[in-house]
RNA sequence: GGGCUCUUAGCUCAGUCGGUUAGAGCGCGCCUCUGAUAAGGGCGAGGUCCGUGGUUCGAAUCCACGAGGGCCCA
């Protein structure tokens, strides 16, 4: 062993120093460029090309505008994800995709080109338009392939899908086809939730989310029953530009109705409604039963319009109306309402639809023809008002939907659609859904409770850019030939193939083909489909189906997908449709559900509040790994609330473990330590390295658990406090074995360990934090070993092995007796309770120093560790009693497990509720107060008799006997005047509080150090630097000096101590050291 | 109106099978430690565990009702 502290440093070792601070951004540019050089991502798909497979669909994500947050939150689900099943071995496709037509692009498109309405698309020109919108996607899934290249998703990015792509839209078609073969494709009139801006009806889905509440104009309207002169209707409305096309009023058949008195004549409406209409003083000149009303007929409000002219207004039952809001009876318009309708065609009403696609009256409405419906509500109040029909007029605020995409409010409109029925496909889909793992688990309720409630799916939307609905229906015998196929579009077509672009319009408008039944001529509907059919095929589109069945039997299902939770409507929902009418059965086995990103206050982030963070600014400003780390932390249970603020506090949490990373690359380096040196085995290594490694071995089940049950969060948190345990407690406790001059086995094994944790640490955080984490793996595995895999993500995942700690366990007899706690049954127990509670024992030790003012560089002779069951002090007292003796700074420490301590302590008996709750039952509580009061008194005989084998106390209470044994009862010992106590978890610590001369020469000699250490840093000299000391003062001084300058020398690196005379170029500070003034003197030697 | 879900410190959230002193992080104040540390440690202020009732020897935890928030459906 050689003693190299006069010998000059020089580093043999391979790391790397590393830079003043942790620069994530910088340093994830440098490792992507280190990818992309080196092809990490294609070397890690070679290496598992022949492993098991692992299926993962990506839902794809609108290639219409740049990625926001919230999609980096899914996406760092996907690829941690992704990237854990690489470390495993796993085969995978990586197959990113994009959502490229439907109405949200469009919409974009249209602000881009400055259009309106869809006239304007019209004369733009189809070809044009769909230029345009092609234009934007290949635009936007480029700024999205590489903003999350930036995130650092792994995926193969030039194999990415598209869901305009012809080869999408045919395996659509196929599945359409299907659907026809059983029936289920049907064209209905359906009163239909309509944007007017966008022109076309929307889905129930698309409905999800879009309530606002809004102010609406609403108005009573009064109406003349014939027959009755004098005598009006008095009905209500919040949609008064429905109210041309009004065709009855309806009425509850088992509601009470009045006839109201007022100054202008009687009014008919609800009981229940009049104090809300008329007041209290209302005068009731009649009732009547809601079914004798059925008959009235009645004016209605705009007769004079040519188009209602000849409607004959009648009063309907229907079981819904209620007195609640408005009056009891309600406006019916079948053409501009979806209850209105579906009642309408029960009745055989007839159906008025006043406006046209894009909201606007039809013919046959005189002044109001032409005028947007949205914008006639004043106009339709002044009118009705001008003819006396206005009763009273308000705004109402109520939850009204609206385009999701565009954000303008929704009309209802009735209309030709097309849909899928859904009944025969219902249960089939609740069977396959009940197959999935859903996390968390009421997603899956959800889906459930939204099949058993859907309505038919509604597929067709008037719009251009989108899946072009295969639907022929032929003029001559009304058969509806659906195309299946390109190839079966070739075979029927007899005209317009050759301009055939691609499957998109206008093209494919101008293709003709033989009906199927008739062979006469036919053309398609010009409608599109609904986006969601073309995200709902990716199973089938991407990997072939209808070419490959090879790579479809490999991929199908998928093990995995994830979205955010509104997909369970939306893409979950289709892609099961689809995949159960084809295949019948679920696409997907495990799916994983999140919910809503918000700004950091827990608004929701908006572009317009000013509140939305931008992916490319967030990414350079606080890192991609910061921005993966706090995504995947989160419980996904609840919203994320995002921002700068949260991310600081993640980077706080990553600079202790580049604190950990620095101290051992500085020390390191200085040391030369090779990791390739033979390794010290571990049940060699002192306790705390064994406590350490057991709890890495504990980390690595937990992170993997957490991985394979896709709860990642639950990981992260638990790398979170390994990371402290590491720094707070590892480093901070073992320090001194790497600062010491000696290089024995002990230095050795420490560096080994700390090296161990670090190496493995990395591995088990590189799917979370893919950056860094291979960043420091570059410099502390490749650079000291060639042969490494050249990046963290290509080696394997950590397995957990308990068996490297060694030592058996050993169980005494005398511990077998110690009846108070549960032993250890292995040696991660015994390794990691017994450090928790030395851990317990100094945090308990610090309290009692900081409540009674005693500095910890005051030594004191003393601690009393009581509570602690016998087996546990041994240990303690065997292998970890230094760390009790240096965190305290005390002399020595007694153990006093279960001897009387009547001198220092009083004693109290409690009783163990949990033993003896369940015996006891209600007599517990008297017994519990008995207990307590008897062992106010003789607490410390009755614990010296209770702990005694085969005794008992004896009690009496209320007439009855109760025995209580050792189980049942728990001591406490507190301790008396003169000592320093605190408790903490059952265990109660005393420090003695005198202080004798040794003592506070102890003292003194703590201040030096720290004196002379801050003087060193002063001088600018580096930790390993020597130097010459010289210290002047009084008596005090020299007394300590003659008792402790051995050590003190040697914790600050002097040579000499008071060795010549100082020169005058010695740094000096003169400090008062716990009441004693010292000239401290130092030059670098 | 129906369903699901949530409500714990100023904020964000843990809290296992029901067990008797309800915790952490952040923020705030005081103190302390520091030869890796913009770090760490201790103390303090801050709690009607949403409310009421029930079950139980014992309820933040289970049940019922109610209030409030969120989501979904109508």
């Amino acid at each position: 062993m050689s003693d190299d502290s006069s010998s000059p440093i020089m580093p043999k070792s391979a790391f790397e120093p590393l830079p003043d601070e942790l620069d994530f951004p910088s340093m994830e540019r440098r490792m992507l460029g280190l990818w992309a050089d080196e092809d990490t991502f294609e070397r890690l798909r070679a290496k598992n090309a022949d492993g098991p497979r692992w299926s993962f669909f990506d839902g794809p994500i609108t290639a219409n505008n740049p990625m926001g947050v919230h999609h980096a939150w899914g996406r760092t689900y996907k690829d941690v994800y992704q990237r854990y099943r690489a470390m495993r071995g796993y085969h995978q496709r990586y197959q990113n995709g994009f959502d490229c037509q439907g109405l949200w692009l469009e919409v974009e498109v249209e602000k881009d080109l400055g259009f309106n309405s869809k006239r304007d698309i019209e004369e733009f020109g189809l070809e044009a338009f769909a230029d345009a919108c092609r234009e934007r996607v290949e635009k936007f899934s480029g700024v999205q392939t590489s903003q999350s290249v930036r995130l650092g998703q792994w995926m193969d990015w030039d194999d990415s899908y598209f869901t305009h792509s012809d080869n999408n839209i045919e395996h659509i078609w196929h599945f359409l086809r299907r659907c026809n073969e059983r029936g289920w494709i049907a064209a209905a009139q359906r009163a239909m939730p309509w944007c007017a801006r966008c022109g076309t009806a929307l889905s129930q889905h698309e409905l999800i989310d879009t309530y606002e509440e809004v102010e609406h104009d609403a108005v009573y309207v009064r109406l003349s029953i014939h027959g009755r002169p004098g005598t009006w209707l008095l009905i209500w409305t919040t949609t008064p530009w429905t109210l041309a096309a009004n065709v009855a009023a309806a009425v509850h058949p088992d509601l009470t109705y009045v006839e109201v008195a007022a100054d202008d004549g009687r009014y008919l409406l609800a009981e229940a409604a009049m104090s809300a209409v008329f007041g209290e003083v209302a005068e009731v000149v009649a009732t009547h039963q809601g079914s004798d009303l059925l008959d009235l007929t009645y004016d209605g409000p705009f007769d004079d319009l040519p188009a209602v002219s000849g409607v004959t207004h009648r009063v309907i039952p229907w079981t819904d109306v209620g007195a609640d809001e408005g009056t009891g009876i309600v406006h019916i318009a079948p053409g501009a309402g979806e209850e209105d309708f579906l009642l309408g065609r029960d009745l055989g009403l007839e159906v008025l639809v006043p406006i046209d696609e894009n909201g606007n009256y039809t013919d046959g409405y005189d002044w109001l023809t032409g005028r947007d419906a949205r914008e006639v509500a004043d106009d339709v109040v002044a009118d009705l008002r001008k003819r006396g029909l206005l009763h009273r007029h308000h705004t109402y605020t109520h939850r009204y939907p609206h385009c999701w995409r565009c954000q303008e409010e929704l009309v209802f409109r009735v209309d030709d659609e097309w849909f899928i029925r859904a009944d025969e496909v219902r249960q089939p889909m609740l069977d396959a859904a009940a197959t999935v793992k859903w996390i968390p688990e009421y997603a899956g309720a959800r889906m459930a409770d939204w099949l058993r409630n859907m309505g038919d799916w509604n597929i067709s939307r008037r719009r251009y850019w989108g899946l072009p609905l295969p639907f022929y229906p032929c003029r001559s015998c009304g058969h509806l030939t659906v195309i299946g196929s390109k190839a079966h579009l070739e075979e029927r077509a007899i005209a317009g193939m050759d301009q055939l672009r691609e499957l998109h319009r206008p093209w494919i408008d101008r293709v003709t083909i033989r009906c199927e039944s008739c062979e006469a001529p036919t053309n398609r509907i010009d409608a599109v489909g609904d986006a969601w059919l073309d995200a709902g095929i990716v199973p089938f589109s991407t990997l072939g189906y209808l070419h490959n069945s090879a790579e479809f039997e490999n991929w199908y299902p998928a093990d995995f997908i994830t979205e955010m939770r509104e997909q369970i409507r939306l893409w979950f929902y289709s892609m099961l449709f689809m995949s159960v009418t084809i295949q019948n059965q679920s696409p997907y086995q495990s799916v994983f559900v999140y919910e809503k990103l918000n700004d950091e206050t827990g608004r929701a982030m908006h572009k317009s509040w000013g509140n939305a963070i931008d992916f490319g600014e967030a990414a350079e400003r606080m890192g991609a790994d910061v921005m993966r780390w706090l995504y995947a932390g989160h419980n996904p249970l609840y919203n994320i609330n995002f921002g700068y603020g949260p991310a600081t506090e993640v980077k706080r949490r990553m600079l202790t473990l580049w604190n950990v990373y620095s101290f051992f690359v500085t020390y390191a380096r200085l040391d030369g330590f090779d990791p390739t040196a033979p390794r010290i085995p571990v049940a060699e290594r002192p306790d705390l390295d064994r406590w350490a490694l057991s709890r890495l071995q504990g980390l690595i089940d937990t992170m993997t658990a957490s991985l394979d049950d896709y709860l990642v969060h639950r990981g992260v948190q638990a790398a979170q406090e390994f990371v402290e345990e590491l720094s707070n407690w590892y480093v901070r406790r073992g320090r001194r074995r790497y600062w010491k001059s000696d290089s024995d086995d002990d230095k050795q094994a420490a560096y080994q360990t700390l090296y161990e944790l670090l190496t493995s640490l990395v591995r088990l955080l590189a799917p979370v934090m893919p950056f860094w984490t291979d960043d420091i793996y570059q410099n502390l595995v490749r650079r000291a070993d060639p042969d490494a895999p050249s990046s963290v993500h290509l080696t394997d995942w950590p397995k957990a092995d308990y068996s490297i700690l060694g030592k058996e366990l050993v169980i005494d007899f005398d511990e077998v007796l110690d009846l108070i706690r549960p032993k250890p049954s292995s040696i991660r127990e015994d390794l990691e309770w017994n450090m928790d509670v030395v851990r317990t024992i100094v945090t308990a030790g610090r309290q009692a120093r900081s409540e009674f003012n005693l500095p910890i560089r005051q030594p004191l002779e003393r601690v009393i560790v009581c509570g602690v069951p016998n087996w546990q002090c041994k240990r303690i007292r065997q292998r970890l009693e230094e760390h009790i003796l240096e965190e305290l700074n005390v002399e020595s420490v007694e153990y006093q497990p279960s001897a009387i301590l009547g001198d220092f302590f009083e004693v109290t008996a409690k009783i163990d509720f949990k033993s003896v709750g369940p015996r006891l039952r209600n007599l517990t509580k008297a017994v519990a107060t008995e207990l307590e009061e008897r062992a106010e008194h003789h607490g410390d005989y009755l614990e010296r008799f209770t702990t005694e084998e085969g005794y008992a106390i004896r009690l009496h209470v209320e007439g009855k006997q109760v025995e209580l044994g050792s189980k049942d009862v728990v001591f406490q010992r507190i301790p008396k005047e003169g000592l320093a106590v605190a408790k903490q978890d059952g265990v109660i610590v005393a420090l003695t509080t005198t202080i004798n001369d040794r003592l506070r020469r102890g003292r003194l000699s703590r201040e030096l150090v720290h004196a002379i250490q801050g003087l060193r840093r002063d001088a600018g000299l580096e930790v390993s630097d020597r130097i010459h000391l010289w210290l002047d003062g009084p008596a005090a001084l020299h007394e300590t000096l003659a008792a402790h300058e051995t050590e003190i020398a040697a914790e600050v690196l002097a040579l000499a101590v008071n060795e010549g005379t100082p020169p005058e170029s010695a740094a000096e500070a003169a400090p008062t050291l716990n009441g004693v003034p010292v000239k401290v003197r130092l030059t670098q030697s």
